[in-house]
DNA sequence: CTAGATTTAGGGCAATCGTCCTAATTCTGA
DNA sequence: TCAGAATTAGGACGATTGCCCTAAATCTAG
């Protein structure tokens, strides 16, 4: 049930990333999912509404992904490596639009928004994930330091990868990331 | 001479910053210059011709940079530091606003921008200007590669601080690209 | 079948957007 | 000094913005 707002939620959530949250308009989103706007308003009634229904649809989303790599790795460093690999996943849309996530913070962040908290809580998610994968790699001193740097590096990669439109790039930071991994190994436990 | 137009394209830099190309109006830029909107149409016959100057700018101003820090340090690895440290110097502005090399380059992505390789062009000015250093190094195959690296890192590293509005997580990865860097110096060649 | 709630459509609001125009004002050179 | 150029001010344009309202359509219980 519910399906009208659901399809709102999503066209919305599709364009805040495409075009950008401040770019996109209540007649962008009825276009696309094809309703009128009096019908639009009727489920959401500030714009400011629809942007906090999309971050809650993203955070509930990353939820459920980070449980689901949470489910299917056997190890932290494999796990970490899901994380890592969403780039190439997703690199075709990071190529055009950039990452989801630090797009819309720093766009936030300059439109001054009462959401941009809201924002961050899903870097959040992502942070604590990734200092969990750490602690049992027995990283307990700094954990949340390695995933505030990975965070950052991935961040990185998609912001550059965006600007010049390389898929090579990507590929290599990746795989250097993953390298950079195998460095904080169980195994070899230092440096 | 031509003072009025230098005023607006430095507010235009300033607001376009701050708030973003597309949420910065005309009105804004003539209320911050405090001109009429008349006497801006006079100078900047569309948005889009701002945005070209206030590019242009943006590219003047970051070659006399990188020709002055080209000019003050005595090795590669001191200019590089020249580069990183600029993370800390505007650390306050990149904790509210991000990177506005950064920034403007994600935005025009969404946005679809014709000037969007502008934007890309001042990516690749700090991006030849690293490579030239680290091929002083001795770093001749992957200077490229380690440019794009460190000004993913940087970028990364900005990012995060917007969203965390963390300072001392600046400092933190600062100190550790600094400590990357050594681990290049021409003394001890090998990683 | 029908009354009441839910959902939808579409017009209309004031404000703002980028853009354009003309009429003043100021500056400049002969 | 004064004509002509350069600069400025401010009003107005059509379009679009987020937001609001009412009436019709659709669904749902009893």
């Amino acid at each position: 049930m519910c399906t009208t707002r659901t399809h709102i939620i999503d066209a919305a959530d599709q364009l805040f990333y495409r075009q950008g949250f401040d770019h996109t308009s209540f007649a962008d989103i009825a276009k696309t999912v094809k309703i009128s706007r009096g019908n639009f308003y009727y489920h959401f009634k500030t714009k400011d509404e629809i942007l906090t229904a999309v971050i809650d649809a993203r955070i509930s989303n990353t939820q459920k992904m980070l449980a689901q790599w949470e489910a299917d790795g056997t190890t932290p460093q494999h796990r970490i490596r899901s994380f890592i690999h969403i780039l190439i996943q997703n690199q075709s849309k990071i190529m055009q639009y950039g990452c989801p996530v630090g797009s819309l913070s720093t766009e936030l962040a300059k439109l001054d928004h009462a959401s941009q908290p809201d924002a961050t809580a899903l870097f959040t998610l992502f942070r604590n994930w990734l200092r969990k994968q750490f602690t049992l790699m027995g990283r307990t001193d700094d954990a949340d330091a390695l995933a505030m740097h990975l965070l950052a590096r991935s961040q990185g990669v998609a912001t550059l990868a965006t600007a010049f439109h390389d898929d090579a790039f990507i590929r290599q930071e990746v795989k250097q990331m993953c390298k950079w991994l195998e460095t904080y190994s169980t195994d070899t436990p230092t440096h």
